[in-house]
DNA sequence: CGGTTTTTTGATGGACGTCAACCCAAGTGG
DNA sequence: CCACTTGGGTTGACGTCCATCAAAAAACCG
């Protein structure tokens, strides 16, 4: 059975573009607030208050948790289109941070405004129950793969997903508006070509469970193996195919020995 | 902040004991059908239609997913009281298997039922989009531990959180009463002492991502250490505030001398 | 009691973390 | 224009945790 992005591509249902249009109506009736981030922001920590539920518009932000032991492990990353901790509705506090990679705009829905409109629209609540199912069982799925996957696997396999993601977000957006107060330090996103993954390789690592040497150790054999190639902050898919390959095999593959040459 | 148990013992809301009773009514006017299985006997496997979803009345079950290398990753563990695979509500087929552990008994309500209740009562739809939620939050947890804590950590709160949650059920089913078919080979739970977990160790492996061999290891280690004594095949649990501090320190601990030298 | 599953233990190796350094690009202030 | 800083990326050396292989011991089960 195919592990590669089967899941990746079956993760519409949270995906609001994916909503019918009755249910885009009744979403639009409830007047979100925008909100604006600049990159590397917080957002709200762990802990915090949750009120409202958040629809990212442009940009790209994460969700994390922090360790005693002063690790931090990233829960999962959102790009535009997606919605973020789906699971904290009923929460009354953040269970997880929320930081901004990129600057970004979010649409922040009224919690209880929504929860009474689930009273009135029984397509409400069965669309809220079938969104947070799917992020569960995206959840499983990354679940079994940081315990079952090598490193070389997991990040194969996350970068095929980011670019899938990122991907998806951009087909939203083609017509890239500049935000008022936002501002442009990175080359335009239109400008990257279609396979770049812009994203620090940290932020690979804590989303893994590995430490960043060590993402930069397969990603150096990637990169001998021609399967990406890295240029400046941005890490570009050169064979998507080879990284399938690498990614739903599942026994310990065998080291080219091309690679170990190199290495 | 402790990890131990804080999750474990938020664990309620996917627990039906504590439903409302105005819940329960709607719940028991579902009618639901009573599935009876044997000790490890699958129960459904992976990819097979879903159409009820089910509640454990007795027994132990897990559900758990199939690696093409022949590994098995195992999502949860369910006890009497508690809902299996609730995410799977809007699916339908499987994402997971599910095997019982010990001789089980299930309730088995029709999916189309309940979601057509979902529309006549705001508060069933809204009690399993907190139920979800809260699985999903578990989920979260079993994710940041899986990656950020090592074997030892990951014994210790998983013995924990088993004992508390069989010792939760226990509590639900004082009188267990003999069911018609079931056959009787283990001793009585009720006799076993208190703290002590009956779970093959395969099963700990396969649910943290460790061998079985090394789990072996660990547990021979909290052995020597005092934590816990094994009875066949059953783990007590001796030390719980041992346990507790291991599962919630959280930088590599020094392994304490006696252990060494007796090793 | 014999076959089968579990547990236990040792030996060996690989995968990955940690420590420590160096490089490189971008920004900053002079 | 250049020193300085800063934050990532890159690389090597080394150690630890844990998987794997193999095999014996114990427990279970009919």
């Amino acid at each position: 059975m195919a592990r590669v992005l089967l899941n990746a591509l079956a993760r519409g249902a949270e995906y609001v573009s994916s909503l019918s249009d009755s249910d885009r109506l009744i979403l639009n009736g409830l007047k979100p607030q925008k909100l604006q981030f600049d990159k590397n922001t917080v957002v709200f920590r762990e802990g915090e208050p949750a009120n409202h539920f958040l629809l990212v518009e442009r940009g790209v932000c994460f969700s994390h948790r922090h360790l005693e032991n002063g690790s931090r492990q990233i829960i999962d990353l959102y790009f535009p289109g997606e919605v973020v901790a789906l699971g904290e509705l009923s929460k009354f506090h953040h269970t997880s941070g929320l930081m901004t990679l990129s600057d970004t705009v979010l649409a922040a829905y009224d919690k209880t405004r929504i929860t009474r409109n689930f009273s009135r629209s029984p397509v409400l609540s069965r669309l809220f129950i079938d969104m947070i199912s799917q992020e569960q069982a995206n959840l499983t799925d990354r679940l079994v793969g940081l315990t079952r996957y090598n490193a070389r696997q997991r990040i194969a396999y996350f970068l095929l997903e980011i670019r899938f993601r990122a991907n998806r977000a951009r087909q939203l957006q083609p017509g890239l508006r500049r935000g008022v107060g936002a501002k442009r330090l990175i080359p335009k996103p239109a400008l990257w070509p279609p396979n770049m993954v812009r994203i620090p390789q940290v932020l690979i690592a804590d989303s893994l469970g590995l430490s960043i040497v060590h993402v930069n150790r397969v990603l150096r054999q990637l990169r001998q193996q021609g399967c990406i190639a890295t240029c400046g902050q941005g890490i570009v898919l050169l064979d998507v195919e080879a990284l399938e390959a690498i990614a739903e095999w599942c026994s310990p593959e065998p080291v080219p020995a091309s690679l170990q040459s190199n290495g």
